[in-house]
DNA sequence: TGTTAACTATGAAAATAGTAGTAAATTAGA
DNA sequence: TCTAATTTACTACTATTTTCATAGTTAACA
């Protein structure tokens, strides 16, 4: 299956209705922050995103509950491949690099980070 | 100072002057891979660009030669950014975790990984 | 019932992004 | 000098995205 990239706009419903697990316009609305776009808006957002087969909805009486049916991590893995890609050449050393150099991790951090990459180690 | 959000179109061509340090629309054109747009087309991305900061020119003859003054590295923290606080809650475990279970590192990558912290770890 | 409230459907305007034609300027070569 | 080639400037068209008003539908309940 092919995965279309989301918009801005789209993305931002997503991430609340992957958060959510499912849910109404309204409350999608409630959990956005800032200035809060009209009910038809995101109301109107969410039917593209049922267009581009990203969510479905289940009706109760005459409202609606929507739900992902493309789940986050599916589009995570798109969303990071694509930065990876564009900014890491695709090379994990290069990211993990950036994350030590550029992120400022302390110590204890880097300490942390290592004792998880063992842990996974061992799972293997 | 505020980084506006590269478009698509945008991205393509930031990341081939990137690369390339400096140059001309047509080859910007040159490197670009598919179907290439009409040499008019990537001369109007690029004279937004300049007119959103992101890169400046300098005339040779009647010629541009365009270079970068957002530099990759300003932009590869605004675009990990996203991709962290939208799929990684900003949590490193969280990212790290996906790299050695998502995407299938061997032990021998594990290792290197592990190694190329330490490292960097002692430069701190 | 009749009225109100809370939804969804539809359409379409407004904003943004992408594409490229035409014109004008400059340069190189015959 | 003339012509062709190359390049930028300007502008406009098209597509996509974002926004929302209006209208229709259903449910709740006085």
């Amino acid at each position: 299956m092919k995965l279309r990239e989301l918009t801005k706009a789209e993305e931002q419903v997503m991430l609340i209705l992957w958060e959510m697990g499912e849910g109404l316009v309204k409350e999608v609305i409630d959990k956005m922050d800032g200035p809060k776009p009209a009910y038809n808006t995101v109301s109107t957002v969410i039917r593209v995103l049922e267009g581009k087969g990203f969510i479905d909805h289940k009706a109760i009486g005459n409202t609606y509950i929507y739900f992902p049916i493309i789940s986050e991590a599916q589009y995570k893995h798109f969303a990071f491949d694509k930065v990876m890609n564009n900014y890491f050449e695709n090379n994990y050393q290069s990211l993990v690099s950036f994350l030590v150099k550029e992120k400022n991790m302390d110590m204890e951090e880097l300490d942390e980070l290592i004792a998880l990459v063992e842990k996974l180690k061992d799972k293997k």
